[in-house]
DNA sequence: TTGATACTTAAGCAATGACTTAACTATCAT
DNA sequence: ATGATAGTTAAGTCATTGCTTAAGTATCAA
């Protein structure tokens, strides 16, 4: 591979790691702040305002700040598209 | 992270690789030998022989020999199972 | 204005990933 | 048997990832 940043890509990329999963699967719920999203997870905080950036770069998430807190949202557009990848594999190889 | 190999990570991280989803492409088709997933792709045949062992190990394709010849088919299960967690989420933010 | 809260950013480090080359090992066809 | 086909395996290399610690910078509350 060695750099090619495609949607796809990234998305897929960003849903590989477990903790980017529970981020995820927190924020399908409902938005939150950066140290909601850190709450349950074993690592630093600064670990999972990396992890953030990932799933932003990705276009799953998105988040602005207002004050001081940083609040997390879904951004559903990127995971449909992934989806849909496997969707489409599906319907061929079902045919 | 640091090695986890959920049947999650090994799937998503499987599909982030461009060269692997062609490779799922091809074979979403129609079953196909090492050689013939080869040929679109701009690298050596071990490089491809690699890409087929962490699709293998994820459980998203099977291969058999007979003769020299090793044919490799889609693993649909796998590939579901992905799909069900993206649409979990979607679910649960649709709401 | 002081202190606590909520992030942010930069280094640094060990482990993984995506290749390559090179050397093999089995078939299959003649 | 010889040679070509089809794949396998082992090093080695270089970039990327997933962390950590450490040292910030903005708010907000009293």
């Amino acid at each position: 591979m060695l750099q090619s940043s495609a949607p796809l890509d990234l998305a897929f990329q960003a849903l590989a790691d477990p903790t980017r999963r529970i981020m995820v699967e927190r924020l399908s719920r409902s938005p939150a702040s950066v140290s909601e999203l850190a709450r349950p997870l074993d690592m630093t905080l600064s670990a999972v305002v990396q992890h953030l950036a990932v799933l932003e770069a990705s276009g799953l998430v998105r988040s602005e700040k207002v004050g001081r807190v940083r609040t997390c949202r879904i951004e559903p557009a990127a995971l449909r598209s992934a989806e849909r990848w496997i969707s489409e594999r599906r319907a061929s190889w079902e045919r």
